[in-house]
DNA sequence: TTTGGCAGGGTTTTT
DNA sequence: CCCTGCCAAA
């Protein structure tokens, strides 16, 4: 166990990482800072645990946050192990490693070992069939307030008789608990359950039934936890109660980067770890291999001035690069534009664009790089928004398959019962719940039932019928046939193909894409079961394209991931710091936005650019706006500031400057906001004000369309498809660049590459 | 029952 | 601004 005995698994790792390895036994809290190797470090020490036999890797318990994570970890561990890594049936997310907890005991908690997994959508839709039954004004009081309400005391491990006077009070003056037992029951009866149920129901199995504990204390000789900063009090509870006897757990995590508590994660954990486990080895990684020092600096500056937090130091070996550099725009196009310029700079000079990323605050942000980035044929791709099976005609889909598998799902039956248009309106629906509630059964039971009255209309029935009929047709081929075959012959026959071919629209087209990628996702899966429960946890976005791309992405989807070049743009006030954040949580809110500034930064290896606008449109409504206080927080000498505006740095500098009293930041966040529209900006905006300059709409000619052919297929007059704006008709051609009039969109520019002739 | 027009509200972040 | 959800008309 020293260096005189070398290890395959300890090579290229520091002292610190190589005792993280070795120090198998007892608790063991890693603090890992940005960019300090702390996978590999425990991905090392998850190779050593099943290499050295201390344990099979099916002993060994190893929870991730997001998928990607465990993805990434899974495969890393598989290079080092080798095929073994497929017996590990524990490494995964909270979620999915509780889900799959819960299908061997769901009937602890009175629901059937094929509960359905419902998502937020259908929470919502839920709730407000809840909210309405109980004969309140669903607008007064939101269904959207009662599921966050739910969602946290889900996350602290309450149930609904744990509730506090005060919490009770928290939804339609103290109807909080009656709601979530209501809400409960209903679940039950629906045999399903929503995200937070599945770590509930498992911490209650645990809490209540001894001898499953000691099933899976006995199971998980090592517990292994990343980003522990992001746990919530369920999570935590949890953990406890499995690592409680061997006490074998090792935890790994960073308070800089707690970036999750508005959804209940506590960094308390964290720093309370050493308590909860006495004697705990605590190890710090602090050598950064990531970034530059000019970068790690800038980043150190800035979480800096935040008040709460252990305090690491980090250093690098790398050698010094570029600063860190602040460009201030005129407004948001500008800022897409100068974005595009530099990655087209920057792989003229030969970079991928793979190694691009462009970090936003949030999810809105992203439309204005997408528009630019068609405008001037540059690839990109944008991750998270909506998960893939969160999409409209996914879910469609998925609840057909649902309501076959399982019967009981009322909520899968409502939303299919008329997609696509059969007829069978609110009336039948009504009738159809009336009946399933006198005689106590699920929606697709009364449905069979009901066509043998004659409680619905001639017309209505029939419909009905024919549609109790393919139910059962399809869950009798479901029983023969894989789940491929069987989603694409209920596309087929349901006439949900044929709805969207009618279409003919861009999003129709997009839509069938999508179908077919999932029939084509459900030929991994041997029971329908197993995908329904991969698609609701697991199943993402990313599209596999081989094709070079520059990514576009929130901060927090960016965690944990590095790239060379990384543009940090929208950093103004009210944008970032959101806005919201600060109104919701003062000062709290405004040092984790921060730690998301830090997050933000520390992605990059190579460069880091950091751009704001002075004016922004937010919701049509053109706002001027303010340089971010956290460009503020990084120490002057690591910034390298440019601005494109005349006048313009003079202003900013005078917000700057502000940042020289300590608490000038914390006036500014009083409700009273008009200080955040500096007055000159005012008179600014007043003078001259145009929104969009003349010389920006003029999309100057970039280089990748510059040098690009034109097409020889396509010409003026020819009907044409593109992927965003639907069909069209060629109205001009120049160069590559194309004058289309869309049938949907109206006319556009845009490049010949980016569509293709419509038969 | 479906369709279309209109008013109102909104997403910060994820499993 | 854009999307959703609600309501009135065919």
């Amino acid at each position: 166990m020293s260096d005189i005995a070398p290890d395959p698994l300890l090579d290229g790792l520091n002292p610190p990482q190589r005792e993280a390895v070795l120090t198998t036994e007892g608790p063991v809290l890693m603090l890992a800072g940005a960019g300090t190797g702390k996978t590999a470090a425990l991905t090392a020490r998850l190779a050593h645990l099943v290499r050295s036999r201390l344990a099979w890797p099916s002993e060994i318990l190893c929870v991730t946050f997001t998928n990607k994570a465990a993805r990434e970890m899974r495969e890393r561990v598989g290079h080092l192990i080798g095929p073994a890594v497929e017996g590990m049936p524990w490494l995964g997310t909270f979620h999915s490693i509780a889900a799959k907890m819960l299908r061997r005991h769901a009937e602890l908690v009175g629901l059937q070992q094929n509960y359905t997994i419902i998502d937020t959508d259908d929470q919502l839709r839920l709730l407000k069939q809840l909210i309405q039954a109980e004969g309140l004004d669903d607008k007064r009081w939101p269904p959207r307030q009662l599921a966050s309400c739910i969602d946290r005391w889900k996350n602290r491990g309450l149930n609904p008789g744990d509730l506090d006077a005060a919490e009770n009070e928290s939804y339609a003056n103290g109807k909080g608990q009656h709601f979530y037992r209501l809400y409960q029951d209903r679940l039950k009866a629906l045999n399903a359950c929503d995200f937070g149920d599945l770590l509930l129901h498992i911490l209650n199995i645990l809490r209540t039934h001894r001898e499953v504990l000691e099933i899976y204390r006995q199971r998980f000789k090592y517990i292994m936890v990343d980003e522990y900063q992001d746990t919530n009090q369920v999570q935590y509870l949890w953990l406890r109660l499995l690592a409680q006897e061997r006490k074998n757990i090792c935890v790994v995590g960073d308070d800089d980067q707690s970036i999750y508590s508005w959804r209940g994660a506590e960094v308390a954990n964290i720093l309370k770890f050493e308590k909860d486990f006495p004697g705990a080895k605590v190890i710090k990684l602090e050598q950064n291999y990531r970034s530059t020092p000019e970068i790690l600096a800038a980043a150190s500056g800035l979480i800096d001035t935040n008040s709460q937090r252990l305090g690491k130091t980090l250093w690098t070996e790398r050698h010094a690069g570029d600063k860190v550099k602040v460009i201030g725009v005129w407004d948001g196009p500008e800022e897409a534009r100068r974005v595009g310029e530099e990655i087209e700079r920057l792989e003229r000079e030969g970079a991928s664009l793979n190694t691009m990323a462009i970090l936003v605050r949030a999810q809105f942000q992203t439309r204005e790089f997408e528009d630019r980035f068609i405008a001037i044929g540059l690839n990109y791709k944008i991750i998270g928004g909506f998960r893939f099976y969160e999409r409209a005609e996914v879910r469609d889909a998925l609840a057909y398959l649902r309501i076959i598998t399982q019967p009981a799902d009322d909520l899968a039956f409502e939303r299919i019962y008329n997609t696509p248009k059969r007829g069978l309106g609110d009336k039948a629906l009504e009738k159809l719940h009336r009946h399933a509630r006198a005689r106590g059964v699920p929606l697709s039971f009364a449905a069979i039932e009901i066509v043998d009255t004659d409680e619905l209309p001639a017309r209505a029935r029939n419909t009905l019928l024919a549609l109790v009929r393919d139910f059962a047709r399809w869950r009798d081929l479901a029983k023969t046939a894989t789940p491929a075959e069987l989603i694409r012959t209920i596309l087929e026959e349901s006439g949900y193909t044929a709805m969207l071919q009618a279409e003919r629209s861009a999003e129709a087209a997009g839509r069938l894409e999508n179908l077919s990628e999932l029939a084509r996702a459900m030929e991994e899966y041997d029971t329908l079961g197993d995908f329904l429960e991969h698609v609701s946890l697991v199943m993402d976005n990313d599209a596999a394209d081989d094709a070079e791309k520059v990514t576009i992405m929130t901060i927090h989807a960016a965690k944990g991931l590095e790239f060379d070049q990384v543009f940090l743009v929208g950093w103004e006030e009210g944008v970032f710091p959101s806005q919201r954040a600060m109104d919701e949580g003062g000062l709290a809110s405004l040092e984790e936005e921060r730690r998301l500034a830090y997050v933000a930064i520390t992605r990059a290896r190579r460069r880091c650019t950091i751009l704001h606008a002075a004016n922004r449109r937010i919701y049509g409504q053109w706002t001027s706006s303010i340089p971010s206080r956290f460009i503020g927080d990084i120490p002057p000498a690591h910034v390298d500031a440019e601005t494109t505006l005349t006048g313009g740095a003079s202003l900013w500098k005078a917000q700057w400057s502000e940042r020289e009293d300590p608490f000038a930041h914390l006036a500014r966040s009083e409700p009273a906001r008009t200080m955040t529209r500096g007055p000159g900006w005012q008179r600014a905006a007043a003078r001259d004000f145009d929104p969009v300059p003349k010389r920006l709409t003029e999309a100057t000619r970039s280089a990748a369309s510059f040098a690009a052919k034109p097409r020889s297929d396509v010409s003026v007059g020819a009907r044409v498809f593109h992927e965003k704006f639907g069909y069209g008709c060629i109205t001009a051609q120049e160069g590559n660049k194309l004058e289309i009039d869309f049938e949907t969109a109206g006319p556009k520019r845009v490049i010949d590459s980016f569509v293709k002739l419509a038969d």
